[in-house]
DNA sequence: TGGATGACAAAGT
DNA sequence: GACTTTGCCATCC
């Protein structure tokens, strides 16, 4: 327990809850398990991730809204087929696709 | 052991 | 709204 592979796995989980067509920043995930200071650790948390475990990364964006540059493309194909929404210039609509996890999703 | 790196975030420009 | 700088923490060399 509190060990770094926990820290991972919970933001595996915590990943893996997101509901389709939602969204979450990597504060967000970090702060809803406890580690608000790691957002860090997520990004490198997915980067070691099993992209086997079904984790949906793409999921997962910049709190801006903002995909990831080296895997930008694939985002954007996979959140369009999660009946996700983008702004003109690219960018995740967080405004209407931002997780909120109290609100069914509860840990 | 110490320095550099990274799928980032927040604030400032 | 998009880019730049600074800060955070674990992993790699």
């Amino acid at each position: 327990m509190s060990s770094k592979t926990d820290f991972y796995d919970l933001v595996y989980q915590t990943v893996r809850a997101i509901p389709c067509g939602k969204v979450a920043s990597y504060g967000q995930i970090a702060f809803m398990i406890g580690y608000p200071r790691r957002h860090r650790m997520v990004g490198q948390a997915m980067s070691h991730a099993p992209d086997g475990e079904s984790i949906p990364w793409q999921r997962v964006v910049h709190s801006n809204g903002s995909l990831i540059p080296n895997y930008a493309y694939v985002q954007r194909e996979l959140l369009a087929a999660e009946d996700v929404t983008f702004k003109p210039n690219g960018h995740v609509n967080m405004k209407e696709h931002q997780w909120h996890p109290e609100a069914g999703a509860g840990e």
